[in-house]
DNA sequence: CGTTCATAACGTACAGTGTATAGTACGGTG
DNA sequence: CACCGTACTATACACTGTACGTTATGAACG
């Protein structure tokens, strides 16, 4: 009875085939008996070369990391710090799942490094102190993170008829005594649950407040 | 046989133990049998009060948003969105749960609009457009959630002996050489994935970079 | 009081999930 | 050729959310 021949399987044949997987069919319909079956396979075969489906997950992120722009040298630092969030941003969009892997998983990798030491790096050479800079790294990620995911999320549910609809119904509920603002405001709310202008205005207000704080 | 009585349930006693459920046994290990046992009862029961499980998720979602206190009246404008930013900050802390039920799902809800009126009615009163006043929510928003989404799910893994093993390894795999930032900035960094200081780093920012644009 | 009736809660069942455990056949090495 | 590590398989378990059909209860009404 021939069997699957041998060495058909890798780490990064599973990434990849785990990748398709996840933005075909969705990430949240994503399994690891999903992706055993693209590749013709039993599912526990996976687990020779990940321990989990969580290992399978950083594998995948990271690789998307890998995919990300190194950081243009020769810019002043501020637009050099929005080329690379806006760079992440994009790929975030590119690949939705990449919002899920990276909320929900702690940074480990190399390529993930590779992206931290890029804009660790800018931010050492415009003079920031150790301190400062890590405190700045985190803050755009978690901005940068936060917004996207918040894009992507709100870009989803607008695609299922029946979140809309309950949307609508919260929305038509609230009087436009109690709630003026709200309801006011509500078709620019709308308006500003993602694209670039709003990501940018928000990464505007940060490095405007970073710039007040430049070093000598 | 002494069935269940009739009118034990009731949305408010299910969304109780919900949270309850989620805070004691964690929020990923949350699942409509545990709630249905806890309350003495079928898993099926559940359905006559939410249609599925994310209608239940919205409940205690907005159930949580109304715990949160009202906006101060008598501040200057940035000190009211101060607040308003870190006191939903401070109830995610408390619930960690809440992180995952703002990310996951649009924004329905009662409670959930009163929060929004309340941050849109500063922005309003201190005199931004109502395009500004939409943008601005979105960016406050986003970053209160992404950043505080990080800190609870860092402390989260901290806790996992296997994951801080895993970064642990990872950040020993660097050359000082390919990556002098990261290795450089590591103690920084692991300081900085949380802490009210953290939080305010990049809440003053963004309030900074606000206040430049500031209406006459 | 007796009857009716909507419905709250039930039990069963299904199609999934991740993964522990044990078994099997292949490929390279002695 | 014999051996052994290992790449893959098969089976099984304890879960999950929820569709479907049933049953008993409490209130309303004649």
């Amino acid at each position: 009875m021939a069997r699957t021949p041998r060495n058909t399987l890798s780490p990064e044949l599973i990434v990849r085939t785990a990748l398709e997987v996840m933005e075909s069919r969705g990430t949240d319909a994503f399994s690891l008996r999903g992706v055993a079956a693209e590749l013709g396979v039993g599912p526990m075969a996976l687990y020779t070369y990940f321990r989990n489906k969580d290992e399978l997950y950083d594998a995948v992120r990271d690789h998307l990391m890998g995919l990300l722009p190194a950081v243009p040298g020769d810019a002043a630092w501020p637009d050099q710090v929005r080329t690379v969030c806006r760079s992440l941003r994009l790929l975030m969009l590119q690949h939705p799942c990449l919002a899920q892997l990276l909320a929900g998983r702690p940074l480990s990798g190399h390529e993930t490094a590779r992206v931290a030491e890029g804009l660790l790096g800018v931010l050492r050479a415009a003079g920031f102190d150790a301190e400062t800079a890590a405190r700045t790294h985190t803050t755009l990620f978690t901005y940068v993170l936060g917004s996207t995911s918040w894009e992507i999320q709100m870009a989803a549910e607008r695609r299922d008829p029946e979140a809309w609809r309950r949307l609508r119904a919260t929305m038509e509920s609230l009087s436009a005594r109690d709630f003026p603002s709200v309801v006011e405001l509500a078709p620019e709310l709308a308006r500003t649950t993602g694209g670039d202008e709003q990501f940018d205005y928000g990464l505007d207000l940060l490095l405007a407040g970073l710039q007040l704080r430049t070093p000598a």
